[in-house]
DNA sequence: AAAAGCATCCGCCAGG
DNA sequence: CGCCTGGCGGATGCTT
C-alpha cells in the first residue's frame, strides 16, 4: 500500500500561545494514529524564522525548523498567532514569506492572532475571516479590506481559514480533517480528542468572554444575572431596559459599552451557552432544549446555534456527549447565577 | 424559497 | 460649554 503524505507546515512565531501551536498539532498527528490503517498521513513541519528554538508566551521552547526547510509544495500552510505581533504591524519579510508559502499551498488555516499576518500579506483582502476575540477590532481597523466577523468560531473563505482561538483552532482542524477523510471520521477523531479539548479549556473561548462581559455598573450586572436566570423568557430589549429602569436607548448605548456585546446578541450567546451544556451533558429532544433556553421555535435554536458555533446542535451533541468523566467542565460553561 | 414583517441597532438631534 | 439622556427613523438582518 501506497502511504499518501500531505504536508503540513506549521508557522511557529516567538511569543506565541504554546497551545496555538500543540493543539493543530496534536490533532494531526491523533488523526495518523487513528489513520494507521489507512493511506493518507500527516507530515508535520514545525519552522520558525527564530529557529531552531522559538520561545513561547508561557516560556515553553518550540523546536523549529528554518523558513527555508518549507520550499516545495506544502498541503496545508498554518499560521499561529502571535500575542506581541498582534499588537504592533506585522513584519514586512515575513508577511512576505507568508504570502510566497500561500502559493505553493493547496489550504491556508490560521489560528487565532495568526490571522493578522495573513491579513498583513494580503492574502485576506476581501475576504471573510475571523480572530481571537481580544484582537478583532484590531484587525478590522488595521485591515479595511478584510470583512471580519468576530461571531463564528471559524471562518472559510476558499482556501483560508481562519479561527477565533486556541480550542476554535481544534475545531478548525478538524473542519480540515472532515473535509479530506470525511465527517463520520472527524468525530471520531473528536471524540478522541474530546478529554484533551476539554481539559485544556475547551470552552475557554466562551468563558473568557463571559469574563470580560461582566459590566461594571451595578444595575446592568444585575440586568445580566436576570439574564441569566430566565433564560426561557422571551427576554426582548425593550423588556430589559425596562428592568434596568433605562430608557431602551440609554440602556443599549450604556450596555454596549460596558458589556462589549449588543443586549440582543448578549442575549443570544447565554441561551447558546446554556443550550452546549444541555446538549453536552444530557439527551433532551432538540425542541425541549431550545425550550428551555428561550428559543420560541427548534427552527430559531438551529439557525442561531449554527450562525454563532458554526456546526448544528446535533453535530454539536455527538462531538461532545458522552464525555461523561469530565462533565465538570461542561458544567463550568454553562452560564448558571452561581457562576457570576 | 422568497417576500413581507419584525426586532434590533445606530446615527442623529434635542433637551436637561 | 461638555456631558448624560431620550426619542425618532432608517438600514440591516432575522423570522415566519
Amino acid at each position: 500500500v501506497t502511504v499518501q503524505e500531505r504536508r503540513v507546515v506549521v508557522l511557529v512565531r516567538p511569543g506565541v500561545q504554546a497551545l496555538d501551536v500543540t493543539g493543530p498539532v496534536e490533532v494531526f498527528d491523533t488523526v495518523n494514529r487513528l489513520l494507521a490503517e489507512r493511506a493518507v498521513r500527516y507530515r508535520i513541519e514545525c519552522v520558525s524564522a527564530d529557529a531552531p528554538l522559538v520561545r513561547t508566551s508561557s516560556g515553553m521552547v518550540v523546536y523549529a525548523g528554518p523558513l527555508a526547510d518549507a520550499a516545495g509544495p506544502i498541503d496545508t500552510l498554518l499560521v499561529t498567532g502571535s500575542w506581541d505581533g498582534a499588537e504592533r504591524p506585522g513584519d514586512a519579510s515575513l508577511a512576505d514569506w507568508v504570502r510566497q508559502a500561500a502559493g505553493r499551498s493547496r489550504r491556508i488555516a490560521a489560528v487565532s492572532a495568526g490571522s493578522l499576518l495573513l491579513a498583513e500579506a494580503g492574502l485576506l483582502d476581501g475576504r471573510r475571516a475571523t480572530t481571537h476575540w481580544a484582537v478583532c477590532d484590531a484587525m478590522a481597523r488595521r485591515y479595511p479590506r478584510v470583512s471580519v466577523d468576530p461571531e463564528p468560531i471559524f471562518v472559510r473563505d476558499g482556501p483560508y481559514l481562519t479561527s477565533a482561538g486556541v480550542c476554535a483552532g481544534i475545531d478548525l482542524e478538524l473542519a480540515l480533517v472532515e473535509a479530506d477523510h470525511g465527517t463520520a471520521f472527524a468525530l471520531d477523531a473528536a471524540r478522541f480528542l474530546v478529554v484533551f479539548v476539554k481539559r485544556n479549556g475547551g470552552q475557554s473561548q466562551f468563558s473568557a468572554v463571559l469574563d470580560a462581559q461582566l459590566a461594571d455598573r451595578a444595575p446592568l450586572r444585575e440586568t445580566q444575572e436576570w439574564i441569566l436566570d430566565n433564560l426561557e423568557r422571551p427576554l426582548a430589549v425593550p423588556e430589559l431596559a425596562r428592568r434596568a429602569n433605562l430608557s431602551t436607548r440609554h440602556f443599549s448605548r450604556v450596555f454596549r459599552e460596558e458589556v462589549g456585546a449588543t443586549p440582543a446578541r448578549y442575549v443570544e450567546r447565554m441561551r447558546i451557552a446554556r443550550a452546549r451544556g444541555l446538549l453536552e451533558v444530557t439527551g433532551l429532544p432538540m425542541g425541549e432544549v431550545a425550550r428551555r433556553c428561550g428559543f420560541t421555535t427548534v427552527e430559531t435554536f438551529l439557525r442561531s446555534f449554527g450562525r454563532v458555533l458554526g456546526v448544528s446542535p446535533g453535530e454539536y451533541r455527538s462531538r461532545f456527549q458522552g464525555c461523561a468523566e469530565d462533565a465538570g467542565a461542561a458544567h463550568r460553561a454553562l452560564p448558571e447565577r452561581s457562576l457570576v
